[in-house]
DNA sequence: CCCATATAGTCGGGGAACCGACAGTTCTGA
DNA sequence: TCAGAACTGTCGGTTCCCCGACTATATGGG
């Protein structure tokens, strides 16, 4: 199978999202093989990847732009992750068998390597290093969730806040999110976080604009977010 | 390799672990290739498997026992979850080559079969299948964890104490757990655990007992856990 | 350029849950 | 058997946060 330029540049920037860990370098021919597992695809703003309780036959990997995942429970839709460049999406519905789980939205233009299910399967099983980058990279995704679990628990609005924004700023310390859309991804309401907001800005930490958040002292910022003096007692667990 | 009959049945029962999806079945040559990676053993009360910040050598599979997973932070211990048979241990610090993550406290006497990193890499590589199948395993455990994260947004104590007797009930509908360990579990404060445990025992959902609880009506307390009168507003999330 | 829409900022009421404290009960080991 | 430890049950004060309501400002399409 030839490859055209442009697909080469493709593959080197799939080769670096799986190879974040510097575990095991994926050959160029693991790279080849994965270029029969699926396709390149673009995507518009706003417009789905994949749907909440959809059979789940593709996986999709971000090259470019930013994906909203979302449920919709009760009738309340709640943001459950944003993913970016390099971040896997639906691989866990996929490799189960199993509907999607929630729905995937994009945020602005996306481009994204999407993998076919039937193809994929026996890739993986002639290419067990492969297998072993994407089960590493899945892990890592768990611990990440599971470090999102404990960061939720215990903690103030503030804390949250001061703490996603660290996470979100880009080079310039300047976080491009609404108020309402940090609510969301926090679980909390619109009016907390613009009042955590206010303060962290009489704190002298952030500014605040519309649609538009600068960091201005991230250290005070890191000190807000993980305070040293919240040391509650101990209570021993037994079972 | 000769296996003694008390292995083969471990293994069997390593089988119906990494089985569960029934997707690939394991072969006995894979059966036996697992032999060489790791070996029993079997833990008692109180004891460790592993302790936050050790170098991850090792990677668990639970095979009789419970095993407790906590984090300590800022001196507060936080039980993060509770391991169970079938249940795989460490394996995302093993695989990512970093130190483990959290704790691992046998609560009773448990029995483990204990992968060795480096004796089952090069068998992971050799047999893809498994790890195919550890990589679902592996994802299934993250859908798990995205799933409480979500169980724990927005639901009151009651309604969590309510979801969390279903699942831990046994059999006869009993469950062996004190007050304090439920509120560790769902990262609330004893007193509001009691407080939610008298309301559904005033529901006559549940009896109360010194470490434990017997579940009257799991319906009712199916109903509890997750009210369906509970629909707000649905405000629209845009970036 | 104007207006519908989206976002930011603020206030007050009310509810859920945390926390300390304390009394009563059950268990456990010496 | 007996004392200390662990557990349950309850109360009141306090904090944090959700929610509704309202105003002001920014944006963007026609």
């Amino acid at each position: 199978m030839a490859l055209t330029p442009t697909d080469q540049l493709h593959f080197a920037w799939l080769a670096r999202c799986f190879g974040k860990t510097d575990y095991l370098p994926l050959s160029p021919t693991d790279l080849a093989a994965l270029s029969h597992a699926g396709s390149f695809i673009d995507k518009y703003q706003g417009t789905h990847l994949f749907r909440e309780g959809e059979p789940a036959v593709h996986a999709y990997v971000i090259e470019k732009g930013e994906v909203e995942l979302y449920r919709t429970i009760n009738g309340i839709r709640r943001v459950v992750a944003r993913a970016g460049e390099g971040n896997v999406l639906g691989d866990i519905a996929m490799f189960r068998s199993e509907p999607y789980i929630s729905s995937a939205r994009a945020i602005g233009p996306v481009s994204a390597f999407r993998f076919d299910r039937d193809k994929l399967m026996p890739v993986l099983i002639q290419h067990p290093v492969i297998t072993l980058r994407w089960l590493v990279a899945g892990l890592g995704q768990l611990e990440a969730t599971q470090r999102r679990v404990l960061r939720l628990m215990s903690r103030t609005v503030k804390e949250q806040v001061a703490e996603l924004l660290i996470d979100e700023a880009d080079d310039m310390g300047e976080v491009h999110l609404s108020q309402n859309t940090i609510a969301t991804l926090l679980g909390a309401s619109r009016q907390t976080v613009n009042e955590a907001l206010s303060e962290l800005r009489r704190d002298e930490a952030v500014e605040t604009g519309y649609r538009h958040i600068r960091v201005k002292d991230a250290t005070k910022l890191g000190m807000i977010a993980s305070p040293q003096g919240t040391v509650r007692r101990v209570k021993a667990v037994s079972n």
